[in-house]
This record gives C-alpha cells, structure tokens and sequence, in this order.
DNA sequence: GTAATCACG
DNA sequence: ACGTACGTGATTACT
C-alpha cells in the first residue's frame, strides 16, 4: 500500500497565506479552505496514493493557564480569519471521506514520524506531504516527502536530500541540532549557522561523535570554542529535533482509504462556501443538487416502533430529545441514521443511556444525569448539551430554548403536521448540533464544554436529587415567633405614625414618614421616595418610627422570605431539593432556584439563626469548605502583580497588608477601621471601582475615596495595568474571558451612552475574575464528587454558594471527607498563588461554618 | 410585567 | 455633563 500522510497544520498555513483572502456572502472566509483542497488534489494526482491520513495539531492541550498570562501571551498564533475555516475544512475533509488524525499530546510531526516509522516496518510506502523541511528527516527507502514551497513542489529522496544538503536523511537531525531553530525554540550552538552546521555534520556525522572526539576534530579554533561553549544546548538540541515515531495513533494504512462519506452534503457545503471549483476538482459533479429548500425541509421518516437499542452502531451519534416531568420519564424521541424514533418505552430507554459506544447530543443533559442517578446508572454516553453550548457562545442570551436557537443559527425548521409538531426541531438537531460544534471548537471551547460544563452538569444533578435536609418544625416555629414580633411592631408604628397602612408599600411608607411626619427627604426613586435600608438607617435618630420599621423589614424578610419560603418548599423526604441553573449567570457562575439556597442569611445574627434549621439527616454530619479570598487571589494571579502575589504567598492578612500600603503605614499601626476601609478597596477593585461609589460605601469624602484608588493602584502596579489592559483588549476583541476560555460579549463597550460604556468597562475589569473564580470552584465540584465516588465513600456534595462547598457525610467518613473536600478545592488548579480553604463539621449550617 | 427592597457571594 | 461597584433570586405591591 502507498499511504500519503498530509502536514495538515503546514498545508493550511501555506494555502491561508499563499492565496488572497476569499469569503462568501456569509463573511466566512474560505481561502484555506480551497487552498486545502486544491493542493491536496493536486498532490494526489501526482502521487496517486491508496489511502490518506491528514494529521493535525490538537491546540490547547490542557486548560489554557497560560493564555491569560496578563494578556501577554497571544493565543496559539492562529489568526481568527484562519479559525474559522479550521472546523468547516474538517468537515468538509470528513465528508469527503478523509481521515483525520490528532493524538493528544502530540504535534502533527510525530504523526508524520508514526507514520513513516510504521510503514518502514510493514513495507509499505509512505509520501508525507508538509511545507515544512522539518520532515525531510523521515526521508528513506520507504519514505518520501513532498514538499510544498512558493517555487513549487519538490520530491525528496534520500537521494535528492544528498544532492541538495549533502548528508542523508538521519544527519539532518544532527545538523538542526548545531544550527538551532528559532521558530522551533531549538537553540543549537551560538555562532554556527546552516553553513557551519553542514560541513560538520558532512564531515563528522553526529554531535555525539563531535562532542566525543572534540580535541582531535580538524577544525578551527574559534569553531571548538563555540561548540564547548554550547555543549549543553547542542546534546539538548539533538533531542528535540528529533521528530517523535511513536504516537499511539492508527497506523494500519488500509483503515485510511478514502470513502467518500456523504457526497451530497459535500456539494451542499461546497455550494454553501461559494467554492464551485471544488465540485467538479472532487469530481462531485455528478452528484444531483438537491433542490435544497424543499429537501431540507422535509420531516424524516417517523418511526413508532420501539428500535432495539442492541442496532445502534457503536459509535454513531444518537441526537436525543426527552421529556421529564416530576422525576418521570414522559415520553422520548431520537434522530438516528436520517430517521426519527419516539417511544415512551422506559425499558428502552434505560438501555439507550446505558450504551456506553454511542454519543449521545442533546439538551439539558442536567436532567439525563438526574434520571440515571436516581436509577442508579452510570451515563457516559453524553458528548454534547445543546443549551450548555449556546451558553458558552452566548452567555447573556437570555432564552437557549431550541427553537430559537435554530433562529439564531440559522437551521430552517422543516413543515410538520399538527401532531409531530414536537418532533420539529429534532429533525433537524444534527444540523443544529453541527453547527453549535463547529462554533465551539472556533472559539477553542470544547474542553470547557465537555471538560467542566458537562460533567458539571452530572454534579449538580446529584446535587439536586440529594437535597438539604432540613429541621421543619424548628422553621415553622421560628416563623410563628417572627410573626407574633412582626405583629406587636406593627401596633407600635401604627401608633407612632397615628394610622394603619401597609407598612409593606414603599410607596404608603414614604407618604407616612415624609409627607405625613416631614421626615427629610435624603433620596427618590423613579416612582417616589426612596426608604430602603440606607435611607433608613440615616433618619434612625430622628424619629423612633424609623427603628420600627427597620426592624419590621428585617423581621418581615425573614418571616416572608425565608420561614414561609422554605416551608413552602419541603419535599416529601422532609428535604429542601433546589434546582441549580448552569446557564443563567452571564460570568459562568451557578444560580439557585426554588428555593434560592445561595442566598439563605448569615451576616447578622438573627437571620444566621436560620442557618440551624439545615442540618444533615440522622448519622451524619456537614461538611463546609469555602475559598478564603478566592477572587483577590484570582486577580493576584492574572495581573501578575508582585507586590499582590508576594502577600497571598506570604500568607499575610490581605486587607492589612493592602491598609499599610494604601495609607503608606507599618503593618503594626494599622486599625480595624483603615483594616476596613481598604477590605471596601479591594472589594470595589474588584467590582471596577469607582471613587464617587467607594466613598459611599465607607462613608468618606469622594475626595478620599479617590486617593485611597490611586494610592492603591500605585502600590499594585500589576493590577493598575491589568485593568487598563483588560479594557482595551475587550474594546478589540468585543469580548472578555477567563482563564479557561469562558467569554463574555460586551456589546456595551461600543455605545455611545457615557453609562453603558462605564459598566461595559467595568464588567469587563471584573468578568475574567469572578468567571475565574467560578470556574475554578466548578473543576473542584467534579473533582469532589469523582474522589467521593472513587473512593465508595456514602458522602454526597449538596450545595454550593460561590465559594463555598457542603457535603453531608455519614459521621464515620466525616474526617475523610473533610481532608478531601480541601484537598480538591485547593488543588483544583495551580496558580502562582495558593489557594486556601477552611473547613469544618457540624451537625447543622450554623455550626459547619467557621 | 415592572419596580423596589433585601438576602447572599 | 453624566451618575455612580460585580453577580444573582424571592417577595411584595402596583400598574
């Protein structure tokens, strides 16, 4: 067999360079692409192989840390204009019937080198096709390469290597390692180039021979000298340089005979890029265009019967869509193969989430995950959530409804009858999926999808089904103390106020206090008087009306909110089950519903009291953990400030490190208030700050609050550039994100209203850091319930707030559980800070926590 | 449905 | 001259 092994990354690059930018009427560039393809044709014809493998780099190999690094360095080089193309070639390549190989933690070199090393060993032929004269190296009897220059293609052998470098194959790896490669980070020997590199290697053959026999080597003085000088780098230079021939990919040549795929569809996306050319270079001329609007837009067959999950090709993509109501299964319907199937069939149905060789893409997979835990199954089949990745790609969209998101992508819904109505969408999800994939990976986001997203999902989902148990009748008495309270106090403001109204309006309150009982006026809102809290607390002393109704609201908020709420919401099992929305919050946080669960009080001590009402079932006791200054420790690390990380190494009390250096002070002399004060600055960097809003907050003059900034920014220089270059990179880009990938579209930064831009600039000073944080307590929650599961442990994660974890855990595993739960927390990620967690038992909320 | 208020990180 | 910190959800009153 003859296998040509395509360079893809160095064909792209040379046809994305070498050919003049080309869109279609979409703005989609497609220059690459047909670059691609016509080199690749031409290539073949002139090379006439059996099969065809195209390697390609896997980009971003782990979780990008680096990229954020102050914005320093620019991602991966690959120029947006090229990214796009990047997704649709593969397609396009796929549907042509292309295999494309990619190894994680191997460039498309050492795909080159598998390759060429396999076929000397079966007698096969190998013809690698690259731009790149890094891969002459893999030159020999079986192993030709064609290289793609500006001038023209040249063919090496190991015969034309010797004619134009005089060396074989083997030698120019001895070579590079002399000469060195910038473009690679392959230092070589300082002062030698190509020429000087050629001559010793023609002479000498080897590095390792030069270095052996340096004193006896027949050559200059000055030559010696520089070669000891750069021993170290020469022998290193020989590694690297050296193209890697073991990559565990599949090297079988005959599993790469091209077949095309789906001819049909490749003319439809050839049609849809403009690249009529292509059609007939692939010889798809033939293939009848399908009179597109009417055949797109057909249903599907629609198949009643219940398939036997057993026919299900491994590895074909299941496309599923279920309804669950009340924790039970409705009613479910896939796309397999072109056609639909419906069922409601549960037996089925728990045979399809157990295949483990299929992928399923879907929706809401939070609900699929809840399904299989409650019956105890183990799902691993989930390989796309639809509405997980329209919230990558658009986080402050507010509906991921599917129908509007075929809207929004462009996918036309075919015509359906009244009743198969539903079924709409579904027919056509893989075009959806596509092209929501395609966007994904663009946006280098796959791994926030599949690495935390969805997996994520699976957590929150046995969250929810765990719930929190609580105490009922501690609750419900609390509410019948609060409200007799609520009761004297309204008697008592009637009173004071000489009527009854409802104290509950704002708009009859601010009538009583200030038309009524002339209180001054210190604010307005749109409708009327402002009374909240602030205001308030400002008349406190001027009437003892005031006091009343303060601690009416407070009463009543937690009576009303809480004692009732909660109440209200007690499942059977005597637990409080909240829904946890992965897809709310526009900076990638978790928000809690029905109830709320992240917003149940603690900062006063009244309400904090509530807290003893969630408590851990019989046998078993809470486990708490929360980030200590997770988000401060975030900026430290992103603005890469010294002066920030050296205090957060050092362990130091942030808010009293920050009071000596704003108000230029040894530590020892620094008060709780200044302690306080620069707590209210590191908050407000955080939020993007502004002087009028600090000096509110602390109550200082705005002229304070403003030197307080500047001083501040002047001590962490790192932060004060951050934030500048934050901005400006987002005013480029349109977006900001986080250490992960996760974005943040900021459409306001380009208004020309003075206070959209503000909060625009401002979102985008705090986005990337309260994203971090987010994402970095998401890596922990998976990485919990992994170790929880690995280790059999009967513990269970039942909530999270932001920074904070709780696990209820049988009492024998609670010490375990504990060291666990900080464990993963603080290990989640590296930065160049520590990240800190403290936790503690308790049998209730109240005593968990610190 | 929106505004105001207040609970949380 | 402008208006004033980031992100949420629940309750209540009122249009």
């Amino acid at each position: 067999m003859r296998i040509l092994v395509v360079d893809g990354n160095s064909i792209v690059n040379r046809a994305f360079y070498g050919i003049r930018p080309l869109t279609n009427k979409d703005g989609q560039f497609t220059h690459a692409i047909y670059g691609f393809l016509t080199m690749l044709g031409k290539i073949e014809r002139e090379e006439n192989p059996d099969a065809v493998a195209i390697a390609f780099d896997l980009k971003a190999p782990t979780f990008r840390h680096k990229a954020y690094d102050g914005y320093k360095a620019n991602r991966k080089g690959m120029p947006p204009e090229l990214a796009s193309q990047m997704p649709v070639l593969k397609e396009l390549l796929g549907l042509l019937g292309y295999r494309i190989v990619t190894c994680e933690g191997y460039e498309a070199d050492d795909i080159l080198g598998t390759f060429a090393d396999a076929c000397e060993h079966n007698a096969d032929e190998c013809v690698i096709a690259t731009g790149d004269r890094d891969s002459l190296q893999l030159v020999s009897a079986e192993t030709v390469v064609h290289l793609c220059t500006n001038k023209g293609d040249i063919r090496y052998t190991p015969e034309k290597i010797m004619e134009d470098y005089g060396v074989t194959p083997a030698e120019l790896i001895e070579i590079k390692a002399i000469q060195g490669d910038t473009s690679d980070n392959i230092p070589g020997v300082a002062g030698i180039g190509p020429k000087g590199a050629g001559d010793l290697i023609q002479k000498y053959h080897s590095v390792q021979y030069i270095y052996d026999h340096i004193d006896e080597l027949e050559i200059k003085d000055g030559v010696r000298k520089k070669l000891i000088a750069s021993k170290e780098n020469a022998l290193l230079s020989r590694m690297l340089g050296e193209i890697v021939r073991n990559a565990p990919i599949d090297t079988e040549a005959s599993h790469y005979i091209v077949r095309a795929e789906n001819p049909q569809k490749c003319v439809e996306l050839m049609t849809k890029l403009e690249l009529f050319s292509l059609i007939e270079k692939f010889n798809l001329t033939d293939i009848p265009q399908v009179a597109s609007n009417e055949a797109e837009n057909k249903m599907p067959e629609i198949v009643d019967d219940i398939i036997l999950i057993e026919n299900i090709k491994p590895g074909a993509t299941v496309y599923l869509k279920v309804e669950i109501s009340k924790y039970e299964l409705k009613s479910y319907a896939f796309l397999y193969y072109g056609k639909l199937y419906r069922s409601n069939d549960e037996n089925a149905f728990q045979a399809l989430l157990q295949r483990q060789d299929i992928r399923i893409y879907t929706r809401g997979s939070k609900a699929l995950f809840a399904y299989a835990d409650r019956h105890d199954m183990e799902l691993t089949s989930i390989s796309f959530d639809v509405e997980l990745a329209a919230y990558l790609l658009q986080p402050s969209e507010k509906d991921y409804s599917d129908e509007n998101l075929c809207g929004m992508h462009e996918v036309a819904l075919p015509e359906a009858s009244e009743e198969d109505k539903h079924l709409r969408v579904l027919a056509v999800y893989d075009r959806l999926c596509e092209k929501l994939e395609n966007e994904i990976k663009a946006n280098e986001q796959e791994k926030l999808l599949r690495e935390m997203e969805i997996p994520l999902a699976k957590v929150l989902a046995k969250m929810e089904n765990s719930g929190f148990a609580v105490d009922r009748q501690g609750i419900a008495d609390y509410g019948t103390m609060l409200s007799q309270q609520i009761g004297e106090l309204e008697q008592a403001i009637y009173r004071e106020a000489n009527q009854e109204f409802n104290i509950n309006s704002p708009k009859q309150l601010g009538k009583v206090l200030f038309d009524d009982m002339k209180l001054p006026v210190k604010k307005k809102t749109k409708s009327g008087y402002s009374t909240n809290a602030e205001v308030l607390e400002s008349l406190r002393y001027d009437n003892p009306i005031v006091e009343m109704v303060l601690q009416y609201r407070t009463l009543a908020k937690l009576n009303s909110t809480y004692c009732e709420g909660l109440l209200k919401v007690i499942g059977d099992d005597g637990r409080i089950h909240s829904s946890f929305n992965q897809t709310e919050t526009r900076t990638g946080r978790i928000s809690s519903t029905e109830p709320n669960l992240q917003n149940i009080p603690v900062r006063t001590e009244l309400g904090r009291e509530m807290r003893k009402f969630f408590c851990a079932k019989e046998g078993c006791v809470l486990v708490d953990a929360d980030y200590s200054q997770i988000e401060l420790r975030v900026l430290a690390h992103i603005a890469n400030d010294a002066n920030m990380i050296a205090a957060f190494r050092n362990n130091d009390d942030i808010h009293a490190i920050t009071a000596s250096q704003v108000f230029n002070m040894p530590l020892g002399m620094v008060t709780p208030l200044m302690r306080s004060r620069a707590k209210a600055v590191n908050f407000g960097i955080v939020y993007g700050i502004g002087a009028f809003s600090l000096a509110k907050d602390i109550g200082v003059s705005n002229k304070e609050a403003k030197h307080y900034i500047e001083s501040y920014l002047a001590h962490y220089s790192g932060v004060d550039r951050y934030m500048e270059k934050v901005v400006e990179r987002a005013k480029l880009d349109g977006y900001v994100e986080t250490m992960f990938g996760r974005r943040r579209y900021l459409p306001e930064l380009s208004s020309g209203k003075h206070m959209l831009r503000a909060f625009g600039e401002r979102v985008a000073r705090n986005m990337p850091i309260q994203g971090t944080a987010a994402d970095i307590i998401k890596i922990a929650m998976i990485r919990v319930d992994n170790r929880l599961q690995a280790e059999n442990l009967r513990a269970r994660l039942i909530l999270q707030v932001h920074d904070e974890l709780i696990v209820e855990a049988p009492e024998e595993e609670s010490e375990q559980v504990r060291q666990l739960l900080q464990e993963e927390m603080e290990n989640a990620v590296s930065l160049s800070v520590p990240l800190t967690a403290d936790a503690a038992i308790g049998k209730t909320w109240y005593d968990a926590k610190g």
